[in-house]
RNA sequence: GGGCGCGUGGCCUAGCCCGGAUAUGGCACCAGCCUCCUAAGCUGUGAAUCGGGGGUUCAAAUCCCUUCGCGCCCGCCA
């Protein structure tokens, strides 16, 4: 970052010394292969100022002047792209800040407050492999955002009244919970039972209706009777997320907003804009000229609020409380979000930034909790771990069965995790099985494996009785090319969190963490640390192994997937 | 029918917002590497009409138009 921050000073300086003017925005920094930071400046003034780009590269190349203490060596150019080359300087501060910084490494100055919502799947069941993926990229950013340095609450809007619930509800009264079974499952079993019952029957239907009447008017026997129901499946779902490593700091009951009165409120200032009118005995909203044809209902002809009335409510509540919101949905939600949005905007309230992650499916089809037809969180992890048991037993045969659990869970979880954040958030993806559980390839076990090996060195290291640790490092003995490359990319990593915590992608978190263990093995086979010749140089690359472990624990916990000493 | 998203080697995928140096990486395939810090590793080979067609531009995977395929949405569900 820093790097990027002077090779603009220099960029800017330059230009400016040979007569152009040019705003930051046009300066045209990438990252290439011939060089650390590259500039396509030229370009853009060549069509300007009709003058050849190569001739401009050159001539701003002449006219730079590189600052005493740059991390910048040397400035370049090569046909009309001006390179910059970052120096010993740089390398060796970057060793330096991350044996100082450690696990602050990569960390922001700090920030605003952000509250951010993801999962919220509805507590009618358990949670299958599309809600874990709204999880891991929710969790993945509320990480990154964290270590950006913003500070981030996150929270899971509980769905406690809507007409799902009330099948659950009702369903509790016709049908027997399996105690046996973790209550999520329990109750995603007899919800897929009422289903079909009331697609039989109508008569049924109008008993969930008396039933959200009921709660919406407060009465107490119903309301707790909804309750018992949502806190079951709440309280597995609790735990299938505990199992992911993504916990929320509050989870925020839809009723509290009718109960307060803010739904009633809500409404009152919606229709003081003139923009509702009643359609069949229901309050619609226009929104036309925020580009919706469809109006949006925000109160039922029968009187009662819809999950979107209480929704519009509870992002004002959320807004009061941060300087920012953030929710992560599905791309079912693309155009009610929106709507949202139009909403709030129309009663002057900041409206949430939203980030839309399209669908997992099945080979046969969409994933539907009310059909049965999903493949659940739970035995995806158990199938997982299982076939990362198998794995650890055949690596690592001699280990205690306490370590191959322990290692077993971290790479079964790692992985999925890893599967999931990897694939940017627009992509819609397929579950297979057979890539599931797959270890054979660069994913998770690959970076938790690269920190393992770190680690191996260290205390390897360590238990050599006539090694001494108190030799001073220089980190200008770092000469090799792949350990040069390693420093490197350690360097970019509060980059890539500025990166991923700007532009809410989780997935360039994840593809750095690959290529910095890429970079790791790379110099791990090519250089011998423990057995360096020259003592000074072996304290150098200690340094550095420690540094990638350091910048690789902090990639993986940002990630949210653990990092094991020993697999 | 309308709206949104996606389409990159056999399969998965980065890059697209902000057009520029030989299009990223993996899986699978093939060929090498363990008397040496964990081979869940490293090195190398082959494999691509960037869905198709137009356009803008000195320059298009990237921008615009059009067309095809897939997904999602278009409920007084969430």
């Amino acid at each position: 970052m820093e790097l990027k921050a002077q090779a603009v000073s220099i960029l800017k300086d330059a230009i400016q010394k040979i007569g152009f003017g040019v705003k930051d925005s046009e300066l045209y920094f990438e990252t290439s292969s011939h060089a650390d930071l590259a500039s396509r400046a030229a370009f853009r003034l060549a069509s300007l100022h009709r003058q050849n780009p190569t001739y401009i590269a050159s001539r701003i190349v002449s006219a730079v002047k590189i600052p005493d203490g740059s991390y910048i060596e040397e400035v370049d150019s090569s046909g009309p792209y001006i390179n910059f080359h970052a120096g010993r300087h740089y390398l060796n501060r970057t060793i330096a800040t991350i044996l100082e910084e450690k696990k602050k490494f990569g960390c922001g100055a700090q920030k605003n407050t952000i509250i951010l919502e993801h999962t919220s799947a509805n507590p009618n069941g358990s949670l299958h492999v599309g809600h874990i993926r709204n999880s891991i990229i929710g969790d993945t950013l509320a990480r990154i955002l964290k270590r950006a340095g913003y500070n981030v609450e996150v929270q899971y809007y509980v769905n406690d009244m809507g007409r799902q619930i009330a099948v659950v509800s009702w369903a509790c009264e016709h049908f027997e919970l399996d105690r046996s079974k973790k209550p999520d499952a329990a109750i995603a079993d007899i919800y897929i039972k009422a289903n079909t019952e009331l697609n039989k029957n109508s008569e049924y239907v109008t008993e969930i209706d008396v039933l959200m009447k009921n709660v919406e008017a407060g009465d107490i026997k119903t309301i707790e009777r909804f309750d018992k129901a949502v806190a079951l499946a709440i309280a597995g779902i609790k735990a299938t997320l505990l199992r992911l490593n993504v916990a929320h700091d509050k989870f925020v009951n839809e009723s509290r907003f009718l109960k307060s009165g803010a739904v009633k409120d809500i409404i009152e200032r919606i229709k003081a804009t003139g923009r509702t009118k009643i359609d069949n005995g229901a309050v619609v909203v226009n929104l036309s000229d925020y580009g919706f044809e469809k109006t949006l209902v925000i109160q039922r002809s029968n009187g009662t609020s819809l999950y979107t009335t209480r929704d519009l409510a509870y992002h004002e509540w959320k807004i009061e409380q941060a300087d920012r919101v953030i929710d992560v949905l599905g791309a079912d939600h693309k155009l009610i979000s929106g709507q949202l949005r139009a909403t709030l905007n129309a009663i002057g309230i900041k409206e949430p930034e939203i980030v839309i992650f399209e669908f997992v499916s099945l080979p046969e089809g969409s994933m539907s909790t009310r059909s049965g037809q999903f493949i659940s969180a739970d035995d995806l992890f158990d199938r997982v771990i299982e076939a990362a048991l198998k794995q650890v037993n055949t690596r690592r045969p001699e280990t205690s069965d306490d370590f191959k659990k322990e290692v077993s869970e971290m790479v079964g979880i790692g992985a999925v995790r890893y599967d999931i954040v990897k694939v940017s958030p627009e992509k819609s993806t397929v579950f297979n099985w057979k890539a599931a559980l797959d270890f054979e390839k660069q994913g998770a076990p690959y970076i938790q494996y690269s920190y393992a090996r770190a680690c191996s060195i260290l205390k390897k290291a360590k238990e050599d009785a006539t090694w001494e640790f108190s030799f001073e490092t220089n980190p200008s003995l770092l000469v090799e090319d792949s350990e040069i490359n390693l420093i490197k990319k350690m360097a970019m990593f509060d980059h890539i969190i500025y990166l991923g915590a700007l532009e809410l992608k989780p997935h360039v978190l994840a593809i750095y963490a690959r290529e910095l263990a890429d970079a790791f093995n790379q110099f791990y086979h090519f250089i011998p640390v423990i057995s360096a010749e020259d003592e000074k140089v072996k304290a150098a690359r200690l340094a550095l192994v420690d540094c990638a472990r350091i910048v690789l624990a902090n990639s993986l916990d940002t990630l949210g997937i653990a990092a094991p000493e020993s697999m």
